[in-house]
DNA sequence: CCGTTCTCGGACACCTGTGTCAACGTTGCG
DNA sequence: CGCAACGTTGACACAGGTGTCCGAGAACGG
């Protein structure tokens, strides 16, 4: 048994159980990205299984977190990569801040867990990943003088994230709509990034 | 026992009570701010007392939770009360974003203990009273033509807490120093609410 | 100085969540 | 078919946290 560990490799097992397998990742990720402390018993629910047939493919609750949230990364990282970041800085930006937005919307508090069930050195990576995307092309618009130089860079990128953060307590509090959301976040960096004349 | 309730009006206790009272509220403030999961054992702990002494004090967790933040809220108003927001609506902003964010860095996490402990009935005072301060100063410099009015009300309000959230999560990384946090802050915020032209 | 008040520590019951086991179904394949 | 391999299940053991009771002892205040 756990014949897949963080490789996610489902081999030649049998079609029931890679469909229960299937069930109990996309069933964690959902409740994951809601409530960052649901019990494995909640999250086996979801899933319409037992939780000792959850124990069965999954070690322990870390590691079905971090099966999870290697998910997250790697869909994360085939999402942005897809994504056209040359041109115009602005629009650019506007288009990674757009699919960070959806992303974040997906996964919710998924990180809040990691933190608590992994290791810092399991966290690293899904942190720094997105983070020096954003980093190299708000450096490529403040070469170019689409950006302002004047406050540090780790600040903006941190700035991004936080607007980002933001919008989706203000959709979950009700302040704003799903739909307004991307147009607000943009409009909201960009006014940040803009240089005072 | 138990006398005070949310009202946390001391009596006639013995001085030692008294004395172990504020050196639990007191610990029990730094820890939550700290870790909002920590255990009633290690704020005991930490105030040096025995449990059993705290719950001599508190009903619960819950309660002393109650407590702590009733507290909070009490000196966030105090110290926000005493602040200056008439003037230039930019100095203003300047000066409030300033104590609000002395006040995050002091409370850091206790919003999630709350949010964690409390009936949802109890968080929302936490939240509107400030939320109120910042909206009406925000909306006195739209009358006035200083901020932009393009964007709702809501999110600007939102903007800036998500700023200072940011910020307090920049300096825990290490990205900034606590020095400059306050300058970030105000510059960023100002930067989103400065009319286009 | 003495009674009241408070602290302290251990022990207990209870709850929630995690992880494990052996027995019970079910699937898959010859 | 039929059997062996595998997945699934309820039941059990364990750990950590909360809240309570008790008795012994210390400190306060009159």
């Amino acid at each position: 048994m756990q014949t897949l560990g963080t490789t996610g490799a489902a081999g030649a097992k049998r079609a029931d159980a890679r469909k229960n397998i299937a069930a109990i990742i996309e069933a964690a990720t959902a409740s994951l990205a809601r409530d960052p402390n649901v019990s494995v018993n909640d999250i086996a629910k979801a899933a319409g299984v037992g939780r000792v047939t959850l124990y069965g493919h999954f070690d322990s609750r870390a590691a079905l977190i971090r099966e999870v949230v290697d998910r997250a990364i790697h869909d994360t990282d085939a999402e942005l990569n897809g994504l056209d970041l040359e041109g115009d800085p602005r629009d650019a930006l506007a288009r990674l801040l757009e699919a960070t937005w959806r992303l974040t919307h997906r996964y919710g508090s998924l990180i809040v867990a990691a933190e608590a069930a992994l290791a810092p050195e399991d966290i690293h990576d899904a942190h720094v990943q997105p983070m020096t995307r954003m980093r190299g092309l708000i450096e490529r618009g403040q070469a170019s003088g689409a950006f302002r130089s004047d406050l540090p860079i780790a600040w903006l990128v941190e700035v991004a994230h936080s607007t980002v953060h933001g919008a989706a307590d203000a959709l979950h509090r009700g302040d704003i709509t799903e739909a307004q959301a991307p147009t607000l976040i943009t409009e909201t960096v960009l006014a940040v990034l803009t240089p005072s004349h």
